[in-house]
DNA sequence: CTTAGGG
DNA sequence: CCCTAAG
């Protein structure tokens, strides 16, 4: 079962008698509507035929959007998305397994259908018609990067996957300073001989290209002065970034060119793509995926770094197309868990796309369309009373993609949805901006007053938890290897994220709202933005919550037994919290 | 599917 | 967090 995006044009065709068909335009916000080409996303049935994606492969695209424009905006606001890696895997799991027509369905993995020669060349037709209007590739102007981490580095990688569907990363030989080039990687032409016609048809937009020439061929990273490295890591990532440390910037560098996380810190060195390091472990870090682009990737554009501006975006997609085909991508079926995401863009209301000066965080939460234009797609969705807008990402499910095509139309309501609140951003970023200058703010959130201030005085810490979280795991990348599995076979435990302060704010403001045990009704109204938190986990949350407050109110005695892991309460929410309980225990059964 | 509880 | 038994 492969995933595929086409033009609808492409598919229309294959979609006759289907009633179902569901446009993914995330570019259909207002000044976007440049661009005439619709995605659809389908699926590739066993037989051949392309079917109308689930509505969770729809999210997926969806997200991989998302992820991507996210990339540069998480790596701004440092390591908070902790379920990043997830998502990685996930959307690239998806784009895969639209190109690879390879059977790597994380659930059936051993069970796919043999495809036929016909049908592959379908799949890759319509690949290639996806790519060549995908744009995605964005500046990222790594504002104040607050030198995040891992997270970051699985926003890259995916974000290379993204590319690696849309355009090749050349690796520029031509680089400054120090870095060892090998010739010998020259440019391979594409021979596939079911190249798509269309193919030629594009044309060459050699001069928009983003510049990718400092990141090309043989990469000695070591030898690189640190504004080089700086450069390097431009042209890697398409952003900008400040942070000085060298080993960090060798490791990110190398991570993002090798597709993978586990590159050690020292002796990096790329070699088409591949990690090439003193360490045996390089084989074993490398992807299939990126030692396609290069092969491919043209030779000259030597321009320089002046990073992937807008203008990228466009030209992206134009050249490579007549690429890709000649590998395979090939890949082990990765992680799933997209979710989460959402908690940053709870704390980090997005700006459309008319501000981009204003907020960086908002372009890089836009996505990049065919013509360079951004859009950002976003959703409202209310946060104990007044409403915020995020970014739009799936609340994903665990459960495995229906047949259901209803379910397709939910996404494009959403995505209408989203267009329609772009209207309220600019007055909310401007609160924002308000309410964190004068952190003195905070004041007794005892009840229901003021939550955005509570949350927006929370992100501090939230922020840490995540951080902490998020590095916690960042070490697994797309390889399976070492993950611990569930019984379903290929299910991951679910990362295990610190409630952050917001969080348990919420849940108790939940509970009072519309009572314990109406977890799922919480959940929905009051943690719409935290996709991640089932309503299992509330009520688990919560019942930890009565636990510790049990434990704290007989004593007093609150600070002896505090400890490193968790995260301390204010005295307020256990207040409340006890209050709640006690009503709760006092009339269960009525209805409040 | 949603809850409640146990692990 | 996960899993499962009950509505």
């Amino acid at each position: 079962m492969g995933t595929v995006v086409g033009n609808v044009e492409e598919c229309r065709e294959m979609f006759e008698g289907s009633a179902a068909q569901t446009r993914i335009t995330p570019f259909s916000s207002t000044n976007q509507i440049k661009n005439p080409v619709t995605y659809k996303l389908v699926r590739v049935a066993g037989d051949g035929r392309l079917v109308p994606a689930t509505d969770e492969e729809i999210f997926e695209v969806n997200e991989t959007d998302m992820h991507t424009a996210s990339d540069a905006c998480q790596s701004v606001g440092s390591l908070s998305a902790q379920g990043l890696p997830s998502q990685l895997e996930e959307t690239s799991q998806g784009l895969l397994q639209s190109g690879c027509v390879e059977p790597s369905y994380t659930e059936q993995v051993n069970s796919q259908p043999e495809y036929n020669e016909q049908m592959l060349q379908k799949v890759e037709q319509d690949e290639r018609l996806a790519m060549i209007h995908s744009p995605h590739m964005l500046s990222a102007p790594d504002a104040n990067s607050q030198c995040c981490n891992e997270t970051n580095m699985f926003n890259e990688d995916h974000v290379h996957h993204d590319s690696s569907l849309q355009q090749p990363i050349p690796f520029s030989s031509d680089v400054q300073n120090g870095c060892n080039v090998d010739q010998s990687n020259t440019v391979v032409p594409c021979s596939n001989a079911e190249a798509s016609p269309k193919e030629t048809a594009a044309p060459p937009a050699t001069a928009q290209r983003p510049d990718f020439s400092l990141v090309r061929g043989e990469i000695c990273l070591n030898n690189l002065p640190i504004k080089a490295l700086q450069e390097t890591f431009k042209a890697t990532f398409g952003r900008e970034t400040t942070v000085k440390d060298k080993t960090w910037l060798k490791r990110r560098i190398t991570m993002g060119l090798t597709n993978s996380c586990n590159v050690p810190t020292t002796n990096l060195r790329i070699t088409n793509s591949k990690l090439v390091g003193n360490q045996d472990k390089a084989n074993d870090l490398t992807d299939d995926v990126r030692a396609t682009n290069l092969k491919d990737a043209p030779p000259s554009s030597t321009d320089n770094a002046n990073g992937h501006s807008n203008a990228s975006g466009h030209s992206l997609t134009e050249d490579f197309s007549s690429e890709e085909r000649a590998a395979k991508r090939v890949r082990k079926p990765t992680r799933r868990y997209i979710e989460e995401l959402s908690e940053n863009d709870e704390k980090q209301p997005v700006v459309t796309s008319k501000d981009e000066k204003l907020s960086e965080k908002s372009e890089v939460r836009s996505i990049s369309v065919s013509l360079g234009k951004r859009v950002t797609v976003t959703r409202v969705v209310s946060l104990a009373g007044s409403e915020i807008e995020v970014p739009y990402v799936s609340l994903v499910r665990r459960s495995r993609p229906r047949e259901n095509i209803m379910a397709l139309m939910e996404c494009h309501s959403s995505c209408l949805e989203a267009k329609a609140s772009s209207g309220e951003s600019n007055m909310l970023h401007k609160e924002v901006l308000k309410s964190a200058s004068g952190p003195d703010q905070k004041e007794s959130a005892t009840s229901s007053s003021n939550n955005e201030e509570d949350v927006l005085t929370e992100v501090d810490q939230d922020m840490e938890t995540e951080n902490i979280d998020s590095s916690g795991n960042s070490s697994d990348d797309n390889n399976n290897i070492g993950l611990p599995t569930m019984q379903g076979g290929g299910l991951r435990r679910k990362h295990h994220r610190a409630w952050t302060l917001s969080e348990v704010t919420q849940l108790v403001e939940g509970v009072a709202k519309y009572g314990a045990g109406k977890w799922s009704e919480i959940k929905k109204l009051s943690f719409s933005s935290h996709s991640y938190r089932t309503p299992v986990d509330l009520k688990d949350k919560w019942r930890n919550l009565l636990r510790t407050n049990f434990a704290q109110s007989p004593s007093n005695i609150m600070g002896s037994l505090k400890k490193h892991g968790s995260m301390d309460i204010p005295m307020q929410i256990l207040l409340q919290v006890r209050e709640l309980a006690e009503k709760q225990a006092l009339v269960p059964p009525n209805h409040r």
